[in-house]
DNA sequence: GGTTATAAGTTATAAAATTCACATGCTAGG
DNA sequence: CCTAGCATGTGAATTTTATAACTTATAACC
């Protein structure tokens, strides 16, 4: 089997093509083009082909792609075709945010178990769901068959919450701590930073004052 | 001027290695080299080389990088070398959560203004800030010469803060809505998205499973 | 039914980013 | 003072990614 890497950006782009699909399918669109995807989106034309053109063939020449149809593929492609259950670690404030984010559930996503070692916290319910001790999740893996954890504890703890989570099973880790975790092979780990944005964000004000001089 | 343009996967791993070195610093390391620096953040030892070669040159052969010195650099070049007030809308728990998120104040990142349009929601407290309606933003800005704005609103919303947002002088803005804005030239706009790195996740477990095949 | 307009798909080109490999310069030790 | 060892800084080579240009297929219209 001929197997081309796809570029993690390619991935990235996928994602939000597929969001900006349910919209249009939400709004009632039924037809869109390259270049309609690619204005919603923010990049060329020739960029959204070729993202797609790592998957298949999901147009019309002359025509476009059908809204509902492509929504679907980019979908499946992206495995949301399923839904996904989540094993949280972190009931603190961030961790509470993730739990209700409808952007989640929109998605497939769910939440089925929030852990933490907090004794003050372990009891208590975010939405619908009760803070657990970080012994339980064992458990809920395997009564969810979840595949996936999310870290957002602080950064001291990631490194030991996210073994605990590979030891336990868990084939990939999303990581809202800002330190780099060291998994073994065949583990996915992805760090979602909430300050490097900001940081290029002030890093292209300062550039732009210099430039004013 | 020679103005070479520095890639911005160069300033995210600035960010990165800047706040790396901030740990070692409290740990009491003194000195380091590029290939530790590169372990310690999970990149190649040149790439570190070359990113800091972009703006200067700051080791010395056969020894590494003086920590503090670095540190310092570093974050002179993001812009924190000063602090940053930044103008927050959205007080919903996204909006809660950035509000006491310990890694913005640590990097000098201070919310000087909470908004939202939901009366239910003004006149609570967040964290010492009591949340305001958004006509109370102009004076707020003014008051901190605020330059940053943060959007935590459901995506609908998010346009309309944006505009009104740049309407009222802030010039670069973090997006935590998952939408692509539509903004004037010279704005700098940042989007984090917290469910696309979920969604390269599922893309690479499917992979994965499809692989074993 | 042929023709034209349109937009996808594809190949080629260009640009960008990363890695490699080496020369340079510093420090320590004899 | 000279030499050996080491890690930086850098220019070249490679790889990757994005852009542009072109070809092909479809549909609508005359």
């Amino acid at each position: 089997m001929k197997t081309l890497r796809v570029p993690e950006a390619t991935v990235t782009r996928l994602s939000i093509y597929s969001r900006y699909l349910e919209r249009l399918d939400r709004n009632g669109v039924t037809t869109v083009s390259s270049g309609e995807i690619a204005e919603g989106v923010g990049v060329s034309p020739a960029q959204v082909r070729k993202d797609l053109a790592y998957f298949g063939e999901f147009g019309t020449r002359g025509v476009g792609y059908n809204v509902k149809d492509l929504m679907r593929y980019t979908k499946k492609i992206l495995g949301l075709d399923q839904d996904w259950p989540l094993i949280l670690v972190g009931a603190g404030n961030l961790g509470y945010a993730l739990c209700t984010y409808k952007g989640f559930n929109s998605r497939g996503f769910k939440i089925v178990g929030v852990f933490d070692n907090d004794l003050t916290k372990i009891g208590k319910k975010i939405a619908e769901l009760e803070v657990l001790p970080m012994e339980k999740m064992p458990e809920v893996i395997q009564e969810y068959k979840a595949r996936i954890g999310i870290i957002a504890v602080p950064p001291r703890a990631a490194q030991d919450v996210a073994d605990y989570m590979v030891k336990n099973g868990l084939e990939a880790i999303l990581n809202f701590a800002p330190v780099a975790l060291n998994l073994p092979e065949g583990i996915e780990i992805r760090n979602v930073d909430l300050s490097v944005k900001l940081e290029i964000l002030t890093f292209n004000l300062g550039f732009k004052s210099a430039q004013r001089l």
